[in-house]
Order: C-alpha cells, then sequence, then structure tokens
DNA sequence: CTGAAAGCGCTTACAG
DNA sequence: CTGAAAGCGCTTACAG
C-alpha cells in the first residue's frame, strides 16, 4: 500500500524513479512513434509511472500542445432530456474511439457555451445550438479551433431561423392524417415553453403539406400541461368533430389532449384524433395509445460525430444536421 | 472590425499596447485586491484586451495556480433525464455564483470519471454516483482536491449498496396505500433496466415500511415497457383483486401497469390501484391520471452545492445525499 | 504603483 | 536509442 504523496507526481518523478530523462518518459507515455525505445526501458517507466500513481497534468499538456482533447457538445436546451441523452450517447462513443472527449453542457443562455469551453480549454464545439456570428468568433478568440454548428443566425436576423430538420417532422403528421381521412387540422403548440421556435418549425412544416396536399391551413392552438385548461382550449375550438385531427408539437401534449378527451368524454379518432412528435417511451402505454413521429437521436449524434471529424483546424461548418435526421411514423390507437 | 489574428492574443500583446507589464496585466485582469492600480491604467489594459480579443487562456492559468475552476458533476445513469437536468440546473446555479464552473457527465461505467476530471483539469468532483475507494484514489491522483459523493461503496462489498435517500419513497408508498385501504402490495420492478439498485432501494424501504406497519411483505414483479408483456405478468399475480395496490418503482412503470390494467379491463382502485414515483409532466395527463411520489430534485442540487462548498482542499465527504432529499405523495385518481 | 524574473508540468526539436 | 534545453501562457513573490 503506498501512502499518497503529498505532492503530486510529475513526470520528473517518474524519469528520476525509472533512471532516464523526461523526454524519454513522455515519449514512452504517449507512445511517439518517431522513437524507437527499448522494451525493457518501456517497461521501466510504465513500471515507475504506476508505482507512483503518476497522471500527467492535462493543462501543461494541453499548454504546451497548444490544444486539448476535449470536445464540448452543446445542445440545445429545448433537446428534451430523453432525446439529447440519445444524442450524447451517439457522440461521445463516436468521438471516444478517436481519442476525444466529450463533455455536455446545455445551459440556458448560448453565451455560456464560450465560457466553458474556454474554462475547459476545448479544442472543438459541437453545437445543435444556433450560433451566432459574434458567439462563433468569441469561439474562435478563445482557441476553439473547429466548430460545427446545426445553424448559423445573423443577430440583425428577424423572426424565427428554420430549423430546416424539423419540418419533416409537420409533413409526415399531416402525411400520416391525411392517409387515414383526417383532413381538418388542429395545431398543438406549447404555452409558455423555451421549445416554441421548434414548434413552429414543425408547424411550418405542417402547414407547407397542408399547402401540398391542398388541404385548409390548420387551427392553431397554444396548449400548457394542464389537462383542465387542455380540455377549455378544445372546447373552444370551431373545427372539431369531423375527420379531425390535433397535431401535437411532441408527445406530452399529444397525451393531455388525449386526457382532456378522456374528462369531455369525446371518443378518439370518431371526435378527434391526435398526433405527436418524439415516441417517448409513455407513449405506447398510454390508454388509448399515441401515434407520433420519431427521429433518430443516436443517429443524429452520430452524424454530428461523422460531420466534426471531417472539420479541418480553424474551420467552422454550418447547417450539417439538415440531411442527418430521418423520421418515422409509429402509428398507434389515437390515429 | 477587427480581422481575427494569426496567432491568439497572450497577456504579452495586451501588455504591450497598453504599455504595461504582464503582471499589471494580469494584476487588472484578475482584480487583484493586494494591488492598487490606477483607474487610467485598468481601462487601458482593459480597452487593449478588448480590442484584441483577449482571452486568458484556462490551461496556463490552471498550470500557474495549480488548480481550475471546474467542479464536474458526475451522475448516475441512473438517474433518469427529467430529474437530473433539475439536479444539474440546481447545482450549477448555485456554485457559478461562487464563480466555480460546472461540467456534467453521466457515461456509463464510474471509471470514465476519472478520464474526464483529469482531461478537463476538476478542481473538484461532485457525484451523484457511488465511488469506490479506487476511483477516489485515481481522482485524488489525477488532482482533483475535492470529492463529494453521494456514497462510497467498497469494492470488496457483497450485494446492494444501500441507498438510504431511496427509503423514504417505499415509505411513502406504503403509507399513501395504507391510508386508502390499500393492504396488499405489488412491487414492480423494471425488467433489464439500470436502474435495477434504485428500484430495489425503494422496494427495500417497502419491505421495512410493510414490516413497521404490520402488512404482508409485498409480492415482486419484473415488468418491461411494453404494455401487453405487462397485462400478462399482472394476471399471473395471485394477490388480484381485492384490496391490492402497485407500487411502481418509478411512473413509466406505473403508466404501464394502467395501460395493461385498460387492456384486461380491469377498474382503477377497485380492482387494483397504481403508485408511481417522480410525477413526470405526463403523470398529470393520462387517463386515469397517476398517483406519484415526487423528490424535490432542483434541492438536491443545491443540497450538493453547499455540502460542496463547505469541503475543504483535499477533503472527501461521502454520504451527504440522505439528508438532502425531500420526497411527498402527488395523489390522483390512480388510488 | 510597476516591472523583471521564476516557475507551474509538459512536449519536442535538436544534438549526441 | 537518450538527454539537455527551450518554451507554451500564465501568476506572483520580490525588488524597486
Amino acid at each position: 500500500m503506498h501512502e499518497p504523496p503529498a505532492r503530486r507526481p510529475t513526470s520528473a518523478d517518474v524519469a528520476r524513479l525509472s533512471g532516464v530523462s523526461r523526454a524519454t518518459v513522455s515519449y514512452v507515455l504517449n507512445d511517439d512513434p518517431r522513437q524507437t525505445i527499448s522494451a525493457a526501458t518501456r517497461r521501466r517507466v510504465h513500471e515507475a509511472a504506476a508505482t507512483l500513481g503518476y497522471v500527467p497534468s492535462a493543462a501543461a499538456s494541453a499548454l504546451r500542445r497548444g490544444r486539448s482533447r476535449l470536445v464540448l457538445l452543446a445542445l440545445d436546451p429545448l433537446f428534451s432530456g430523453h432525446i439529447s441523452d440519445l444524442i450524447v450517447e451517439g457522440t461521445t462513443e463516436r468521438l471516444r474511439r478517436e481519442g476525444y472527449v466529450v463533455v455536455r453542457h446545455s445551459h440556458g443562455r448560448p453565451e455560456t457555451i464560450v465560457d466553458i469551453a474556454r474554462e475547459i480549454s476545448a479544442v472543438a464545439v459541437v453545437s445543435l445550438t444556433f450560433l451566432t456570428p459574434a458567439i462563433r468568433r468569441s469561439l474562435q478568440a478563445a482557441g476553439v479551433r473547429r466548430i460545427l454548428a446545426a445553424a448559423e443566425v445573423s443577430e440583425g436576423l428577424q423572426g424565427l431561423p428554420d430549423r430546416p430538420w424539423e419540418l419533416p417532422v409537420g409533413q409526415l403528421q399531416v402525411d400520416h392524417l391525411a392517409s387515414r381521412g383526417y383532413d381538418r387540422l388542429v395545431y398543438a403548440l406549447p404555452e409558455r415553453s423555451q421549445r416554441l421556435p421548434i414548434a413552429q418549425a414543425r408547424l411550418l412544416g405542417v402547414r407547407m403539406e397542408c399547402a401540398t396536399l391542398g388541404l385548409d391551413q390548420p387551427e392553431v392552438v397554444a396548449l400548457p400541461l394542464d389537462r383542465a385548461v387542455i380540455a377549455r382550449r378544445l372546447r373552444e375550438l370551431s373545427r372539431v368533430p369531423g375527420r379531425t385531427a390535433v397535431c401535437a408539437y411532441e408527445d406530452q401534449i399529444g397525451i393531455g389532449v388525449l386526457g382532456a378527451m378522456a374528462d369531455l368524454g369525446w371518443r378518439v379518432r370518431e371526435d378527434l384524433a391526435v398526433i405527436g412528435c418524439d415516441d417517448l417511451p409513455v407513449a405506447s402505454l398510454v390508454t388509448p395509445s399515441l401515434t407520433t413521429v420519431v427521429g433518430d437521436a443516436a443517429q443524429v449524434g452520430v452524424a454530428a460525430a461523422e460531420a466534426f471529424l471531417q472539420l479541418d483546424d480553424d474551420e467552422v461548418r454550418t447547417g450539417w444536421a439538415a440531411d442527418a435526421l430521418h423520421y418515422t411514423v409509429v402509428e398507434r390507437d389515437s390515429t
């Protein structure tokens, strides 16, 4: 049993104990391919390192190398926990195999990305959030060498950025409903949610597909996660009943609509059909079960990693997300 | 508009442009209270830094200071997304006010905590995962100065670590059900879940409370998130119907039980009552709505932060979590 | 109030 | 194959 040293051991300690120079220690421990070191020496170094419990200082090696191995994965706080976990896992696993270490961050204001990136000396940022040019510049000033962002928005831009990768959600919802004979649509946005921009992008997809198919544009309603309030709003709708369906921008609201319908005594499908998005685990468990649209989140994570690996130093890439997502409809009892 | 410099500016560049020494730049930028610097000088330094887009190198300052400002928050992957987000937010917000930067990590094997802590040069680790003595020692060898862990488990320990903070969940479930007249209990564990240890700690709470109240011990069943399978398992139960209730270890399984009951044509409460845990947003939206137990997750996050702030350098604290959690029952239609 | 200088721990040309 | 030495960018006694 070795007593923990008062001071953290350095490569000099390892060199001393193994009887070689610090350079050799570094060569051995980093497996430098340009050096040929005898097996005996390697073993001595490894043994000394193990004996001392030597752990290289990441700060020192980042300082000397001029870069770290850290990739900051900045997630839109709009991504829900379930989906976001799948994305993080996909990216982390893929990049780990290339020797990177991935750290997640998903706090409120995008400016905090800069603080974190700087503090951890991130060599790269993969963002599933929008970056403004100002934030991108700050990141580069903070030494981030590669940046991959879902999209970049000009500060001056009026209105909503389009999130083109969300459009297929709305399109698939409409296609599915139309094929089941529902041609009068209600679109359920969230009430007071940070995720409103996502919901509106999906709504845009719905609008586009209604136009394509020659359907009337949807009636739009904002719903909280409160079944009493949802019931009240449903009663005020002008389009119910009759071949009518609610497109919920995500499953929880869809489940809320189903709950409110139960309270109102409305029949599912006959009075109102419902489709959600995300395929939360509970979507299949509720009664009636919820038809929904699901994207391959883990695939998004991997796609982010792949796009990142293509990047050269000091390269910024934007708008990769559009091609990465593939959605499908999961048909259940609510449609 | 300034062209981005080919090279990242350093404090020497700022010193040159503002006509002072690098020491003065450091004093000004770090607001060193032991120095008195004229307002004019301060302004010149700040202006030069802004002009150059100077961002201090975190690697260099960590190397020189011997420590970073980074706290690694290691979360048990067992924490679900929703709960874990609340915890992270609580901790991050509290520690940010003290000048720390909090980064989350929640990958599978606890050993990866060491890799991340080392790579980001974390000054501290706050863990909601169990730490083994070996991992704790590795963290300290990697330069982590403060460690706060929910609990520490010896490698040699047989059986499950008790997670004492989970016990009240089971106790509250039983208390609530008993007070409603349900005295025959079924405990629903997850089938094939990483979260099984949590479920078993909650089950232990149920067992203890049953003993305290003089109830029969629960019948235990493992359920997947698949309503057909759940229905099959429910039919095989020996204790249904009659003043019987299912304690689900968490809400999703509870919702699955309700779904399976609908498929079986069983009446809620009369044939079987259900209580969950976590109070997921959908728990109130499903039909029938799900009674559940909820802990104050944000408070856990804050409690972790507070406990951390009490720590001295090179101090390790374990077992703080037990007192931090407060649970309550949210009563709905399923009981 | 300011500046010259040391040193944090590492990596890597370069000279043997 | 190995080692002496420079230097990454910062902070901080210390001497003015």
